[in-house]
DNA sequence: ATGATATCAGTAATCATTACTAATTTTGAA
DNA sequence: TTCAAAATTAGTAATGATTACTGATATCAT
């Protein structure tokens, strides 16, 4: 009976398949509260860390210093616009080969890789370019 | 005359480039306190912001919560240790062609990416075989 | 229904980092 | 060398994200 049903967590795993924008705790709590208008931060961020724990969701830290979460637990990558920071999926397979590059000549054992790709969204080009 | 010499920053830099181990802050407060006693942590933060703003060092975020930064700038690889947390460099050479690969299909411009690499380090290895 | 226990809301605490301020250093010129 | 403008500092307070605590509430097997 080590895990038992809430309404709150049911609510933030839904709110989270709604998104593929990668969400931060903070984003899942203004939206769960239209729902559950006197849920706690405390509560959100529990649950994100139980969540992901389970492997029901990814937790993600792209470098802006919040994390972000991420309903897809497919393994895939990322893109993160430096102008906009917004956190999109790119739709490549995953390059296991890069593991198998990074462990010659290293001493350790290599298990996988995280990688984040950084540039200029589609929407940020559009708006420079006006 | 926007910039001035001070000892305390140069005293951050050659602590640094003593130091292949990518320290946090505070490591780098610990031991530069054995020079300047009352050096406040506050200075080592933003000298250690100044100095990756101006490209003498880099700012990782590995994913532990905790910036840690290193004085060999020259774009390069890295590895984590999941067991002790450990970060260390990898020889291997950079592998633009990830980019390219994450680039079709994509409607944005990729200008590079960053990858950490993670495992067990032939420290733990040891270790756990004991 | 009821008792055990997981979860909650609300709030306080923590941790890394940044901002503020008055005092000290640096530095270019007098 | 002396001086004053401006950068830097030490010390401390503030911030922002996240976690921990606590007494009340919700869930669930019996």
């Amino acid at each position: 009976m080590a895990l038992k049903y809430s309404r709150q967590r049911e609510a933030i795993k839904e709110f989270m398949m709604t998104r593929k924008d990668h969400p931060t705790a903070d984003v899942v709590y203004m939206n769960v509260r239209k729902e559950f208008p006197n849920i706690s931060l405390g509560t959100v961020y529990r649950n994100l860390t139980l969540l992901s724990d389970m492997g029901e969701l990814l937790r993600l830290r792209v470098g802006d210093g919040v994390d972000h979460f991420d309903a897809t637990t497919t393994p895939h990558y990322h893109f993160i616009c430096n102008d906009c920071g917004a956190v999109t999926d790119l739709e490549i397979p995953i390059m296991h080969s890069i593991d198998t590059v990074a462990g010659e000549n290293f001493k350790g054992r290599i298990n996988g890789h995280v990688t984040y790709f950084y540039g200029t969204c589609e929407h940020c080009l559009k708006n420079s370019s006006s």
